[in-house]
DNA sequence: AAGTCGGGGCT
DNA sequence: AGCCCAGACTT
């Protein structure tokens, strides 16, 4: 879940999703219906395939035990080479490095790298480092501290903005510090800028219940639950619907425009396997936020019909 | 090496 | 409005 998600972020998701899979095998034991559900909103969607994934292997190739060596981690899906390394140091107390977007800050501005924090060269060079300075021979409870500092000292203190170099401890052989660049390293990557795009979204509702269509597993949102795109209002079948207002989506790599259209069912095209849900249940399953915004607005509107009309 | 994959917090 | 976050995976 933390994987380019900040804590605060995460928190409640984690909360919830270990109410519902305290182990192992419950989580290898849930369809991934309900790991997606649970994933709902938090993005990154192949994040909780992965998992869910990984939880079956570790069930049928482990015998239920989870893997401490970061060889064995690196294996299963979703785990990288830094989850792997951070994993075997918190759970297991191996002497594994990570490198994560914190600790890479912190050690591009204590070696005074003036780039960007891109490239496979500045990631060769970084690993070696982190491989060469962990503590070989800390004991579990020294890899927690160790791991955990590292990560917390580019959080707290090795700040991306105003970073409190009078409280940090390595601030004495610093070289950015001692260059006075420890506001300008890294450099700013490269921007390039974001296409946009535009798409209707055809919300078609018969009796409380509205049609929605499960994505393909691979792609964006993959494996949620969304409602049909059309390129534009026209190409809707089935008549005139109810333009709902309009919002823009933002991706990491594109921007999207998205033009809710309300449909009256219940003839609805049936090349497109829609399935019907009531409003409650449709927003308990697993949906991508501008689709889960969608539907909350519609059943704030019911409501606020239901008051209105009762006075 | 570049692109894909979300959503939100912070400035 | 832009940047980046406890990155991994595919092309």
């Amino acid at each position: 879940m933390l994987q380019q998600t900040q804590v605060s972020t995460v928190i409640d998701y984690y909360q919830r999703f270990l109410a519902s899979f305290p182990d192992v095998k419950s989580l290898a034991d849930a369809s991934t219906e309900a790991v997606l559900a649970h994933w709902s909103g938090l993005g990154y969607y192949a994040r909780a395939r992965n998992l869910h994934k990984a939880a079956r292997m570790v069930m049928e190739e482990f015998a239920g035990q989870f893997p401490g060596a970061p060889e064995a981690l690196v294996r299963l899906p979703g785990i990288g080479r830094s989850t792997a390394n951070a994993i075997a140091a918190f759970a297991f107390g191996v002497p594994a490095p990570i490198l994560d977007g914190n600790v890479k800050r912190v050690l591009m501005r204590h070696l005074g790298i003036e780039a960007p924090p891109t490239g496979a060269a500045l990631e060769q060079r970084l690993w070696a480092v982190v491989h060469d300075r962990v503590p070989a021979d800390a004991t579990h409870a020294q890899m927690i501290a160790y791991t955990q500092g590292m990560m917390d000292l580019g959080n707290m203190v090795c700040a991306r903005s105003k970073p409190a170099c009078q409280l940090c401890p390595v601030a004495s052989d610093c070289e950015a510090l001692h260059r006075g660049l420890q506001n300008v390293i890294p450099l700013p990557k490269p921007k390039k800028t974001v296409p946009e795009r535009e798409t209707v979204m055809a919300v078609w509702q018969h009796d409380g219940q509205l049609a929605l269509q499960k994505r393909p597993d691979t792609g964006i949102w993959g494996g949620l639950w969304s409602f049909p795109e059309y390129p534009a209002v026209d190409d809707v079948p089935g008549g005139k619907g109810q333009l709902l207002p309009a919002f823009m989506h933002v991706f990491t790599h594109f921007k999207l425009h998205i033009t809710p259209l309300l449909m009256q069912g219940p003839n609805i095209p049936q090349d497109l396997s829609l399935q019907w849900f009531p409003l409650a249940d449709a927003l308990a399953l697993g949906l991508p936020q501008p689709i889960r915004r969608i539907i909350e607005t519609i059943a704030a509107s019911q409501q606020e019909y239901r008051l209105q009309s009762r006075t």
